[in-house]
DNA sequence: CGTCTCGATGACACCGGTGTCGACAACGCG
DNA sequence: CGCGTTGTCGACACCGGTGTCATCGAGACG
């Protein structure tokens, strides 16, 4: 027995015997210009288009967004077709698209992120997962990931784990299950997990990560390129004359402490210098790590002039050290940092370091993440700025 | 005439003549302990508890979790009994309600947030909308809310702001409508917007709000009390013998700012002293400005022998503005800060200051939003540390 | 012992989108 | 003119939960 739907079926097809689609379409579209929508206003209104905004009030009035329904009922067509309207399905009348897209917006239409995430199993949240690096870097990568998915239908949602939790993964694992992700972005030093990375990609998420060296999945890679910009403040101080450069190391272990090791052996190789071993120091990135260091460093016969410490941090630490032992800087010793974190400005003296235009990098990872066919489909690199301030100056024999 | 579901439901029924709930209950829960659930696995087990781990395996085989249809299908009840399981309705039989559990726990089932979203018409997202204090800060908020929304149904999205753009309220807005917040919450400095407070909560969702002050909607509020701190760091101070304390203040219209304000002139009539207008000098929460203030306090004939600031950032210029005019820290003037941020602990000398409880005020914020019951219905007041570093010493006459 | 109430539970529609598949019109072709 | 093909579009079921209301058995009560 035919039920309440196909009776209203039968209705459409009986009345489209006698008009063509072009027809409905004009007929519906004026209504709309001319802003009288009689189901819903039941009296004329002046051809303004102001009736849009009295469907609209309505709904505000009782709290109600436009659904997806509502956009139908009002373009004369199925729920279906605007859903190929939104997903700018490629088959599909343009005149028809049109009108619909006239519609959404008269009535501000913004399809439900729920419906759509429970329809398509996908949701469109992109989680950022980290470890605590500086908190800098963190919120210049959500505002970068903001500048990117404002005005969209994605959201940030940020998890910081604790990666030497035995149950990383699975807390990751469980917590990508649930939200859904769509997309994760994985910030340094977890970046560098490869396993992490392969359990999102298997979990159907897209991942992006953000690094200081190329990695195994180069496509959605976004990093800077550290080597270069430490080489090339290294070969900076070599033209001011600093012979004997002292250099903090990161930790083992850390793709980006690696790369800065090889950029620093690489600007001494372009200023014509050999690698002292008796003037690198390995640190841990915290500062009192750099204090150490730089008592090390600063206690030989021959001392270092200058310093490159392979973050802020250490840098702060070295800076200790060097007045600890009674000496100044820059006069006596020139120190450079990385990372350029607030502290590097608000120390005496103001720290010169590398910068990291994060949040553009950022930017282009949320990028990769949400719109991967307008962002390269290569890896991305950032060279990184060098900010000159006062800790450096020239060797002065 | 009847349909598909009618006929299974008069199976059911039938099926209950010759039972009883009980029984019923008690027959399921003896396949599922033993593990033989039949209809999956088609064999015996041995007695252990492995049939769960078949299932779960074949599920995961497939890439699917289980949903509530299949909590329902092997508990033998309805899905919407089920529901009522996992929303601990009351009305309900204690029995069922166990076996339900039972089933749930060996399923790993977990309810799927985006079904629930839409159903409910409301998201499980926390939203934090803040405006760049400091970094150090953000973070720690972050955190703290993770600490007590890990392991439950809700998530962290973030969104940065920008007080000063017109739009703010309209995108806000969007933002909570198109996401369906479950709800919100502020950090200072536009935790104090009262307009922005409204709109969330005529949005829909409920509204926490972190600041240093007394508001109007005092039920979700979570403060720290800046003015008892401060005035306990005064305090101290005159007790290590400085009669002549500098202030330098926080942006006019901040309440924070306020209430550092008052604390200061409390601390110093409780040490019998009067403030004195020319050792207060303003400042709007920025280094350049501390520099500013700092040189301004110092250069008088009879210059403070400490200087309180309202935040580190100011702290740290004050301190460059003092070795710009010889003098050395803490020997010639104590200086102490707010925040603790991490420059307070990596300039030199490191900066006695004051740290708001940040992480735990992040989760008692976070309990009073996804958990309402549990959280006090009253502000929550947190007392701030004095951490005291080499910054401050006694007063030498 | 019939009736009424009440606790416990299930059938069904619904939230707002999407995929599948079939219907229909216009068109080209033999 | 009958036929298949192609371009558009709609009916329907479905995603995985929830609210509403009806239903059923059991105990209270007259």
């Amino acid at each position: 027995m035919p039920n309440q739907p196909r009776a209203a079926a039968n209705a459409t097809q009986t009345f489209r015997i006698f008009s063509n689609r072009r027809a409905v379409c004009k007929r519906v579209f004026f209504r709309m210009v001319t802003g009288v929508i009689l189901p819903f206003t039941g009296r004329e209104g002046n051809p303004e288009n102001r009736s849009g905004r009295e469907v609209e009030e309505r709904r505000m009035a009782q709290g109600q967004k436009p659904t997806i329904n509502d956009v139908a009922r009002l373009s004369g067509v199925s729920k279906k077709t605007v859903s190929r309207v939104i997903n700018k399905s490629p088959l599909l009348n343009q005149a028809t698209r049109e009108m619909v897209e006239a519609v959404i917006a008269q009535l501000e239409y913004v399809p439900n992120p729920q419906a759509r995430a429970l329809a398509l199993r996908r949701n469109f949240l992109i989680g950022l997962i980290h470890d605590n690096p500086n908190a800098q870097m963190v919120l210049g990568v959500q505002e970068g990931i903001l500048d990117t998915i404002r005005n969209t239908e994605f959201a940030l949602v940020v998890r910081p784990v604790d990666r030497h939790s035995p149950t990383m993964l699975e807390d990751i694992r469980r917590f990508i299950e649930q939200q859904r992700l769509y997309g994760v972005m994985l910030l340094p030093p977890i970046s560098e997990n490869d396993a992490l990375a392969q359990l999102c990609r298997d979990l159907g998420c897209t991942v992006v990560r953000m690094g200081s060296a190329r990695l195994d999945d180069d496509a959605h890679l976004v990093a800077s390129n550290d080597q270069q910009a430490v080489s090339d403040a290294v070969a900076w101080l070599a033209e001011l004359g600093h012979t004997r450069i002292g250099f903090v190391t990161g930790p083992e272990g850390f793709r980006s402490a690696r790369e800065r090791e090889l950029g620093f052996t690489a600007g001494l190789s372009r200023a014509g210098l050999k690698p002292d071993p008796k003037l690198s120091v390995r640190g841990d990135y915290r500062f009192e790590s750099g204090i150490a260091a730089g008592k090390k460093l600063l206690a030989g016969k021959k001392p270092p002039t200058a310093i490159f410490s392979s973050n802020d941090e250490m840098a702060a630490g070295v800076l200790h050290a060097a007045r600890a032992q009674g000496l100044s800087v820059p006069e006596d010793v020139s120190i450079i940092g990385f990372d350029d974190t607030a502290i590097a400005a608000h120390i005496w003296p103001p720290l010169t370091t590398v910068r990291w235009p994060i949040r553009a990098m950022a930017r282009t990872a949320a990028l990769k993440l949400t719109r991967p066919e307008t962002a390269a489909s290569e890896p991305s690199f950032f060279l990184s700025d060098l900010v000159r301030r006062a800790s450096v100056i020239e060797c002065k024999p």
